[in-house]
Parts: C-alpha cells; structure tokens; sequence
DNA sequence: TCTGGGGTCCTATGCCGA
DNA sequence: TCTGTCGGCATAGGACCC
C-alpha cells in the first residue's frame, strides 16, 4: 500500500506561514523572472487563472482583486520542504520524495488503520511546520495520486482518501466523474488523442484494453491503465538515482547583445552546474551550451543554437568546464541579436572516481585542481553562493533575473529571522 | 516592457557490422 | 562479391512530471 503526501499550493502555504494576514487572500508566486504564476491560493484558482499565465497578462485581474504577487524564493521553499519530508519520515522508512512539495511513503507492514494514519500525518505536519497537507491511499502510485486529487478537491475527505475504503460504486463513480486528462502521466497532447479515441474520463481509460493502448499509444500509458486497475508496476524507489544530466539555465532580466555579457552568464551556469555536479561526485563526459532569442518577440529576428562537446577526459573542474563551455560559446554566437535565454547542460554523467585517462592529457595536476574546487566549494557553502568565482562571470550581473517582489528568507538567514513582539 | 527551470523516459531514425 | 536483413547503438525529439 502507498501514500502520497502532497503540501496544498505549496509556494503560497509557505509564504502564508510567515505572513498569516495572507490567510483568505488571492495569493500567487511568480516563476523566475517574475514572468508566469507558478503557485496559485484556492482565491485565485477560482477566479479562472491558470497555472503559468504570464504574469504581465495578470495585471488588470490582479489589480481588481488585490491579488498579492511574489517572487519565487527557492532558499524558503526548499527549507521548508526538508522540514516537511522528515516529518514524513518518521511515518514510514519507504520514503520516496517525488518533488519539493510531494512524496510517497510505502505502508506495507503499518498495521494500523491507513487513515488514521493519514490524519495524523495532516495534523503532525500543521502543527509542526503550518503547511496544510492532503493525503491519497491506494496500492498502486498512479491510484495514490487519484485519491490525492480526491482528497483535495472534496471536503468530505478532509485531506485524508483511502481507495480500498470506499465501495465499488463510489469508486466507479469517482472515475465517471474525473477529466482522463487529471490521471498523473497523462498531459495534455495525449488527452486530445484519448478524446478523439473516445476516452474522455478516468473510467474510460480504466476500461480501455491495455494491448490495444500499448499498440496505439505507448508501454508508458498501458502502465498507468493497469496501475488504475490496481496492478502495480511503477515501483517506489526509496534511494534517489543520481543524476543523469545537470541543466543550469536562466532567462535574462534583459535582452543581452554582446558576446563578453553571454560569457558572463555562461560562465556563472557553469559553476553552478559544475557544484551539483561533484556534490554527486560524478563527472561529466559532455557539455552543451545553448543560446536564443525570445520566440514570443515575434518582431524580432530569432536565432536558436547549441552544440554539445564530447570532452576528451571527463571532467568535474570548473575551470575546464568553463574554458570549454566558453569555446562553445565562440562558435556559436551571432552578433546582433536580442539574446533572452542562455544555458549549460553537462551530459554524459559518470562516478568521477574512475575516469579513464589518456595519454596524451596535459595541463593542470587534477589532484591540485580537486582540491581547489574542494575549497571553493567550501567557501561558497559557508559565505554565499557565487563568493569565490573565476574573474569570467563578471561582476555587474545587471543581466540577471528579475525579482522584484521576493519575501525574506524566514527560515535561513539571521537577518530574515521573524521578531515576535 | 513583461511568457520559468529542471528533470526523466520512450520512440523514431539512421548508421554500422555481422 | 553483392545485396538484403537484422540487431545494437547513438542521437534527436517529443511527451510527461513538478
């Protein structure tokens, strides 16, 4: 048996925690950039705004309903999700967070009635962090995820819907009444594809043979008909795999013209991506760099382009990554355009603890060069990110993202901490 | 003026060698 | 020696998730 244990507009409850005068308000938490809305209050869900509408296309709905806007503070959001997640874990020891805001825990083996269980998971973590959380029952993750929806979309669950404790009738009409387009893993291209083929609820897909959606659509999607039917064959995966590629990408605050801005930014990525990377101690076999223009200027002439380089030795240091990356950066930049976006991809990931060398390498001792990264690592943990870093990402940043509108870190900086008075 | 970022998995395709 | 076929592999692109 699976629960999945999901925070309710997890970016809105977070900034809601700190500031209970936003309880009952029309509250949303804007993307990076400031750009779309990410996180949406039940207030604003009702009034028909959509998950990632711009918001520059918001101002007049805002305006009349005294929306409040803020910008995405990943620094509280994370901190407040590790909080959550160890909560859970006291719960069950098959923890497996999905997301920021989500996890499922395994109960196989919990005796005790599952949704009791799931109430005293609701009420520990209000009480514990203020985050409202819902709570889905079932034995497959797919039907897990359903009861969550259930569980959040009807009062008469109070947050808590366990599948097995509702009757045939109630579940079959739970299905009948539920969009296909709800189910986890189907989205939209393949619901207009389902509607065409008839299959507009969850019930009809439940019925659907799953040959012929094998056939017809994919091994993925004949999965999710058998896990609606209560055949397990998505597993929980309680160890995080490691990561088999690391993108560190950012729309610019402003559109950027030269090719020294570009590298700035680039350079920047690099070492953020190079820091994930040897957190994980692995290195990367390949890189990629890309750059482009914004596709919703129309006006403006448009320029899209990447290339990814296989390195001749795998590598976790910064300082080849980015000599690398910067070499990319070269060959594919074209002068006269408005560049709106620019990233770094590190592909072909592998342990950094055997990398095969060759003869022909030369340059810097790689055990002096660990070591340096080591100590910048360090350093940037301990003082702040982007403390000690190499002279080619600049120093003016004026290309870096808006956000303008960013509550303070609560819960991870002193001069953030809140006073009670 | 203003449209996010970071992932995974699957499938189609084309090339190569047996 | 030529041609056809098939499986393995790499890659690109599309779909999904939050």
């Amino acid at each position: 048996m699976i629960a999945l244990v999901d925070v309710n507009n997890f970016y809105v409850s977070c900034q809601r925690v700190f500031e209970p005068k936003l309880e009952g308000k029309p509250v949303i938490v804007l993307s990076n950039n400031d750009a779309c809305a990410v996180a949406r209050s039940n207030e604003v869900k009702a009034l028909g705004i959509k998950m990632a509408q711009p918001w520059h296309q918001l101002q007049d709905v805002a305006r009349q309903h005294g929306i409040i806007a803020f910008s995405s503070n990943y620094a509280l959001y994370a901190d407040m999700s590790n909080r959550v997640m160890s909560i859970l874990r006291r719960f069950s020891p098959d923890q497996e967070i999905y997301s920021i805001d989500e996890c499922f825990l395994g109960l196989d083996g919990i005796l005790r009635d599952h949704t009791e269980l799931g109430r005293e998971i609701h009420q520990t973590v209000l009480k514990w962090t203020g985050l409202p959380v819902c709570v889905g029952i079932a034995p497959t993750k797919t039907l897990a995820k359903f009861c969550n929806h259930l569980a959040k979309k009807r009062s008469q669950f109070a947050g808590v819907c366990e599948w097995s404790k509702q009757d045939e009738e109630s579940q079959l009409r739970f299905m009948q009444e539920i969009e296909v387009g709800d189910v986890w893993g189907v989205g939209r291209r393949l619901t207009v594809r389902l509607n065409e083929d008839g299959i507009y609820t969850v019930a009809d897909l439940l019925r659907a043979d799953p040959d012929t959606i094998r056939s017809r659509y994919s091994v993925v999607l004949q999965r999710t008909v058998l896990e609606l039917r209560g055949q397990p064959c998505i597993e929980l995966e309680d160890t995080a795999p490691d990561k088999q590629q690391i993108l560190c990408s950012r729309s610019f605050g402003q559109p950027i013209h030269s090719e020294h801005v570009l590298a700035e930014a680039i350079s920047t990525y690099v070492a953020r991506a190079a820091e994930k990377l040897r957190r994980q101690k692995s290195a990367a076999g390949a890189l990629a760099v890309f750059i482009r223009t914004s596709p919703f200027r129309e006006k403006d002439p448009q320029y899209s382009k990447h290339i990814v380089v296989p390195l001749s030795q795998a590598s976790d240091d910064t300082l080849q990554l980015t000599k690398a990356a910067l070499w990319i950066l070269k060959r594919i930049y074209r002068p006269g355009y408005a560049y709106a976006k620019a990233g770094v991809m590190l592909l072909d990931l592998q342990p950094n603890s055997g990398i095969q060398g060759h003869l022909f390498l030369q340059g810097a001792d790689p055990l002096k060069r660990a070591s340096l990264n080591d100590a910048m690592d360090r350093i940037n943990r301990r003082w702040g990110r982007g403390t000690l870093r190499l002279t080619s990402a600049g120093f003016n940043h004026d290309w870096k993202m808006r956000q303008n509108r960013v509550s303070p870190c609560w819960t991870t900086r002193w001069e953030d901490m809140p006073v009670v008075r």
